[in-house]
DNA sequence: TTGACAATTAGCTAAATAACTAAATATAAA
DNA sequence: TTTATATTTAGTTATTTAGCTAATTGTCAA
């Protein structure tokens, strides 16, 4: 690999907001980005950009479901290590024990309910 | 491990300068300020703290000799797995190749003369 | 074909950070 | 004790980056 390579992996995860989306692909093989969107409670331009620099550095994939997009880690050859020192670092941390029974919620609504409440209408559409 | 910790090491990696004081440690099991000073081709207030910023994410410890400061990798409980990827990732890039060579000339100056050289006093002082 | 809409990209602002110079600190030598 | 000097800290500036809103793209449904 070159270095130049490895610094982008590792700024990818220097972030608090990319490693969370990284650990909840641990427990949650493949999220949306409206799903990832409501986990971070970001914009959705945000979240998006965030996605693509993980994506960028070859730490996920994604795959196109109509007007959805799902993202799964990629684990590329050589990253094993990397992520078993992420993985035993962070077991118990306090913020992804919360981000993963936010996503237990998070998966139990319907994307098109969940993307309607990010665009604020209140809900109950009738 | 908590997040933040986590994170911090991560930061500490993300910047090349960084990465190279880390890896000029795995051939040279311990460096002065001034020589790492040197290899950077930055100031001396630069590369102290780089240094120390390394050494607050715990990735290095400092011995004091006097008027100089050792640096060596520290390895902290746990962080094989970290190590073991950047070892790997990085073996043979060009930058680490042309640096390790730097380190070698480097450690053949006293200290004394490299440090008489980054203030900028020509030479051969008789 | 048109309208709705999830996701991305573009453009902007505010915060974080890397670099420098200058000042402060701590140690050795005169 | 005074001077020289290796390192660190303070303060400043320029660059990078995370966040936002608005515009664009690509897909589905009416």
């Amino acid at each position: 690999m070159r270095m130049d390579d490895c610094l982008k992996t590792m700024k990818a995860l220097a972030d608090k907001n990319r490693t969370r989306i990284v650990a909840a692909l641990w427990g949650f093989d493949e999220l949306c980005a409206c799903q990832i969107t409501e986990l971070l409670q970001v914009s959705g331009a945000t979240a998006s950009r965030h996605l693509g620099i993980l994506q960028k550095a070859g730490l996920l994939s994604s795959r196109k479901d109509g007007r959805w997009v799902y993202y799964k880690l990629a684990r590329p050859a050589g990253s094993e290590p990397l992520f078993q020192w992420l993985e035993q670092s962070l077991s118990g941390a306090e913020q992804l024990v919360a981000d993963f029974h936010a996503l237990k919620r998070i998966i139990g609504i319907t994307r098109e309910e969940l993307c309607r409440m990010q665009r604020g209408e209140n809900c109950c559409p009738e």
